[in-house]
RNA sequence: GCGGGUGUAGCUCAGUUGGUUAGAGCGCCAGAUUGUGGCUCUGGAGGUCGUCAGUUCGACUCUGAUUACUCGCCCCA
């Protein structure tokens, strides 16, 4: 028997159930959509905030609503040394929200507060494809105006970034909730109706009708969907101004040229979302179709002791737009020079050379592997060069180095003394 | 949390009713070519057949458990 104390880390290598380790064309995708994101959302007047990943539990607790399956099921929660109730974060919403409340970054309407975050989110589900524990999500808030304008200029920013990043086909399916009134007149007739087919409904559904019936509606249970085709439809008990708030919210659309697909069942698993709803969809006969999804939200930020202002926002997955991506779309990456000495007798002029070549901004990557200078080449190659500088006795003897450009038969050892080399590459091979 | 499928080399996968030394392609290493990659040819390394137990003279193959991935449900991004 090996008696290492190290065998039990040795085999302990995988990650953890859900998680996973994000490297290489992952990598550089996720980068991607975080720089098209950003890019946009500047644009659009969006700055950047992050919060941190653990919040008081409270603080979701209260906003996701105790009876939603993220809250109730899905949490990462812990107590702390300091018997503090901890959470990972499930949703980025909540933590801005608070954060919004703890630095009185918003006092009144005049001054609308449009934030973008993004960064790694936790949810206690079973991983799936398109599904992990430890997720990504880029997300946006836009709080202090209330108006169907903003609520379309927020889709229209999403369809934006869709387009940048290349996507195409993105539908946005939207819905109303209505404000409180309209809300309260329709659940008290949904539940009139739903009573009359209690003892049909699935479990779930049933516990669902005394404490937040409208979500019955998002049930996938046959039965339940069949149920709910003649259910009273939120549309009908909207308050003249929802309505006419719900149908500008349509017309900008339309306006903007924004392909849409009104649901009414739409609901959405967080209780903090009011009037507007929407999620962008990619057809690809898969369930994990929705890119992402958000909604406005009355009310949300006086939770947390700010002010009673509204806000918009919404949330892109991002390993859902990952999965969509090919490794072609990608920005190439940068030409870069390899510097390959011959043997161990130029060391000194390579990395006087170097330190040169990094000071002038030239991308460099110094070759020492390989047997010979043919493997050396070769590594050069695959590990993404575009030009080559070799230097070895031949090259010393006339104080020059060997210039070659990968691809390019005319560019092939150029002998360029060590002061033109610069200029040659600004010049000649755009560095 | 529930149901189905899969797990063989770094990657994609073959592997006959259970039989002795588990294969291919790609990749990797070396040589042909002692100072210039990609093409070609030659050779080489690399496996606890996911893990543990059971059946059997004998298990990659059959059974059970477990784990991971995957598809669907639930839910969501």
């Amino acid at each position: 028997m090996d008696e290492n104390p190290n065998n039990e880390l040795r085999e302990k290598v995988a990650p953890i159930r859900g998680m996973k380790d994000l490297y290489g064309v992952d990598f550089r995708k996720y980068q991607f959509i975080i720089d098209v994101a950003t890019r946009i959302a500047n644009k659009f007047g969006y700055q950047l905030i992050e919060t941190p990943i653990v919040e008081q539990t409270a603080v979701f607790q209260r906003s996701l609503g105790d009876e939603s399956d993220v809250v109730s099921k899905e949490m990462y929660s812990f107590v702390d040394k300091g018997g503090e109730d901890i959470t990972l974060r499930p949703e980025g919403t909540a933590g801005v929200m608070r954060a919004i409340s703890s630095n009185k970054l918003l006092v009144n309407n005049n001054n609308p507060l449009k934030l973008m975050y993004y960064g790694p989110m936790f949810r206690y589900d079973r991983p799936q494809k398109g599904r992990y524990r430890q997720f990504h999500q880029i997300g946006f808030e836009h709080i202090g105006e209330k108006s169907p304008y903003t609520d379309v200029v927020n889709i229209a920013l999403a369809m934006d970034i869709f387009k940048n990043i290349g996507l195409c086909g993105v539908v946005v399916h939207i819905n109303t909730l209505g404000g409180a009134v309209s809300r309260e007149k329709y659940a008290k007739a949904l539940v009139e109706y739903l009573n009359k087919y209690e003892q049909q409904l699935s479990a779930v559904s049933k516990c669902r009708l005394k404490k937040n019936p409208l979500r019955i509606l998002d049930s996938k249970e046959p039965t339940d969907i069949d149920i709910c085709t003649n259910a009273p439809k939120i549309q009908d008990f909207l308050t003249p101004d929802d309505k006419k708030y719900f149908d500008t919210v349509l017309e900008l659309l339309k306006l903007w040229s924004i392909d849409y697909e009104v649901d009414p069942k739409l609901v959405r698993g967080l209780d903090y979302y009011t009037h507007t709803t929407f999620e962008f969809k990619i057809p690809n006969g898969s369930y994990q179709d929705a890119l992402g999804g958000g909604g406005r939200y009355d009310g949300l930020l006086k939770l947390f002791g700010g002010n009673d202002i509204s806000g918009v926002g919404f949330a892109l997955g991002a390993e859902r737009i990952m999965m969509l991506l090919n490794e072609k779309i990608l920005p190439p990456l940068g030409r870069k020079v390899a510097v390959i000495p011959v043997s161990e007798n130029e060391f000194a002029d390579v990395f006087e050379l170097m330190a040169t070549l990094l000071d002038e901004q030239v991308p460099t990557e110094l070759i020492l592997t390989g047997s010979n200078l043919k493997k050396r080449v070769e590594i050069a190659t695959k590990r993404g060069c575009s030009h080559l500088i070799v230097i070895g006795d031949d090259e010393k003897k006339q104080c020059n180095v060997a210039l070659t450009e990968i691809d390019n038969p005319k560019l092939r050892n150029i002998l360029l003394s060590k002061n033109k080399l610069i200029s040659f590459l600004k010049e000649e091979c755009n560095f």
